[in-house]
DNA sequence: CCATCTTTGTGCACGCGTTCACAAAGACAT
DNA sequence: ATGTCTTTGTGAACGCGTGCACAAAGATGG
């Protein structure tokens, strides 16, 4: 055990913060989709209303990046998409491999999403030798015994571990033995890695876990009627009272 | 005396905070494999370990719960993952639909997490006729014409939008309206929806766009002499109530 | 029953992120 | 040129989440 997992901040290096970096993308997504409608420049309300998000807090965020915008008129969609693209490092090509092509494995590598931006699939790799050779979305898959030479060869620093859980920690071992330094995982489980490796999850059961956990509280707040209390007062409320099950301390 | 607080306290007995809300299924994990190991007790710090987290924070998370741990021995693990299965709605059924049975929602149907918990996959749904019928992961896929139906006669209060982007404000908007009241969407987009519905989105693109930038950060270090860029300065120190980040100048 | 040892539960301080509110900056009309 | 109007950029306040450090609580052994 002990798992040198030390989940670095990170942001140290140019100033921005970690909430920021995670909204980039999403700026980014509005912004392409104006800029192919040629509109030519945007206001920070607009772009929020776009974005979902606080128009205060869209203009800090840009704000980290540098001046980029014009007072009284906006910003300016072209220059602020390349300066967000460079600035994620989406202006270079990132060669990713994904490991285990089963039926996530598949969506995957067929998901549009990348190479519409700097990503390319570089290799599929599955530890099923029937698989081998075998094309999905049009790239053949490689057995992972040629995991090493293929991140090496590719120059590979991103990989996407898609593999039952029990075989992910093995596999994250390779890559980052391999040199791949980030990692997103789709496995449901807690990889340990090495520092200055970064790792991203993306666990499907937990999302659902915790719309669970909001759904039962909904019900809960519905059906904790309490006699002579908000009857119709209950509308928009982003938190309820309590109105709980009391505590029935089962020993 | 006091109560200068205008509206509900907050810290009331059940306000979990969002943070918490979001480990407790990774608590559940470690303890759900402890279980299945027969191990009877486990102390805050073997279980932060298994979970990836600080044990200062797990014990605080488990405050929020009640007091479950015995000073001294740790916590009773089958105890606990009664505790915090109710507490995330897990001992109820949830029926689940997943819209949008490409390549994606057929791997979201066909992955065992879903039924591994209180979830079950109670429809399949797809806008293409030529669908209709075929089974995936042992479940016929419906038409979206019955959407509507297929929600009300399974009493269905989560859905999984697995849909394309362009499709998925609208499938959205006909999940809320009929019924459904917590939505997972891994489509691209930004849903708009009512105040009382949670929405959750899962993102491929967004997380790869993390990792590069961090990546990028990473090769720039590195190479450590980019002209105009990096100018790392401050990295921990008595942290004054300053703006910090100078004005980076644009090239 | 008392001493000691282990581990929980939590008060406290700190830093990050969010939001408000407004001055500064520039566009535009007169 | 000057005044007005729009929108950015940001100082400051606030709230949340995190981690430290320690007292309280209970187990365990003599």
């Amino acid at each position: 055990m002990a798992t040198g997992r030390t989940h670095r901040p990170a942001t140290r290096s140019r100033g921005i913060p970690e909430a920021t970096v995670a909204r980039l993308p999403l700026y980014l997504r509005a912004l392409t989709a104006l800029s192919e409608r040629s509109v030519p420049t945007v206001s920070s309300e607009e772009l929020a209303a776009a974005a979902g998000v606080n128009s205060a807090k869209l203009r800090k965020d840009f704000s980290y990046l540098g001046s980029y915008g014009t007072r009284g008129v906006g910003y300016d969609v072209e220059y602020l998409v390349y300066q967000i693209s460079r600035e994620l490092g989406l202006t270079q090509d990132w060669p990713v491999v994904i490991v285990g092509i089963g039926n996530l494995g598949a969506a995957l590598a067929n998901y549009g999403g990348f190479a519409s931006r700097g990503f390319r699939v570089a290799a599929l790799i599955d530890a099923d030798p029937a698989m081998s050779g075998k094309p999905v979305a049009g790239i053949p898959v490689q057995h992972t015994d040629d995991l090493e030479s293929i991140i090496a060869e590719n120059g590979v620093s991103i990989g996407v571990i898609a593999t039952p859980a029990g075989a992910a920690q093995q596999v994250c071992d390779r890559l980052v033995a391999a040199g791949v330094t980030s990692i997103l995982n789709f496995a449901p489980t807690v990889l340990s890695v090495p520092d200055g490796v970064d790792v991203r999850k993306v666990d499907l059961s937990i999302e659902l876990q915790i719309l669970a956990f909001h759904e039962q509280r909904k019900a809960g707040e519905e059906a904790a009627g309490e006699p002579g209390a908000v009857l119709q007062a209950r509308k928009e409320s982003g938190k309820g009272p309590d109105g709980d099950v009391p505590a029935v301390m089962p020993a």
